[in-house]
DNA sequence: CAGCATCCGAAAGGATACTG
DNA sequence: CAGTATCCTTTCGGATGCTG
């Protein structure tokens, strides 16, 4: 995997597809679908509580959970863009080394 | 902790450590003081593998084991400064965010 | 729909003791 | 000096089932 980790291993995800704007809890589930839903609240429970992302419940007929990246949060977009720059430039460098490394 | 984690623990502060020329197993574990020789040596492995730093042992009267910053390793500081960046100043705005949180 | 409760396996990190 | 070997605890991610 990526030498690069924000926060938990779905943390970066979420960032992501918060960028476009909020998501419902069902809707980020979709591009993730790997993740069960424990684990994606406890993602969306630890990054409410570094103030990276707002949690709102609607009362209304939508009856749904958005979350959104707080100006915090979308703060960390940069520092993140700037670590996948890194890995699809140097990705195969990494991998060349790691083949090497196991047959010399 | 901080929300950003390159590679395993240690790895960040190893990277940083050998910014300014190589170092010795035995000088690295001087600044990460609370790292054992097992923990250091794995993300040095893990490090070694991915080609980030190279080790080398001197066979004459020095007798002492290496690690330096491979190119690729050294490219990797530039992410991981924009990621400290980013830490120390947001440090706190994220520090009000927990407490905020813990005692609403 | 948006979770919470429970249980589980794997991996990470560390303490301690020993070695060439 | 620069590790290796063993054991142990904590943390992480996931599977499954249930709930307002």
């Amino acid at each position: 995997m990526l030498p690069f980790r924000f926060g938990d291993k779905w943390a970066p995800l979420v960032l992501a597809c918060l960028e476009g704007g909020p998501r419902r809890f069902s809707e980020l589930r979709v591009p993730l679908h790997r993740v069960t839903a424990k684990v994606l609240t406890q993602s969306l429970r630890r990054m409410e509580r570094d103030g990276l992302v707002v949690r709102t419940v609607h009362a209304d007929l939508k009856r749904g959970v958005e979350y959104a990246l707080s100006p915090l949060g979308r703060s960390m977009l940069e520092p993140l863009a700037v670590a996948c720059a890194w890995a699809t430039e140097h990705w195969d460098e990494l991998l060349d080394a790691r083949e090497r490394h196991t047959s010399p």
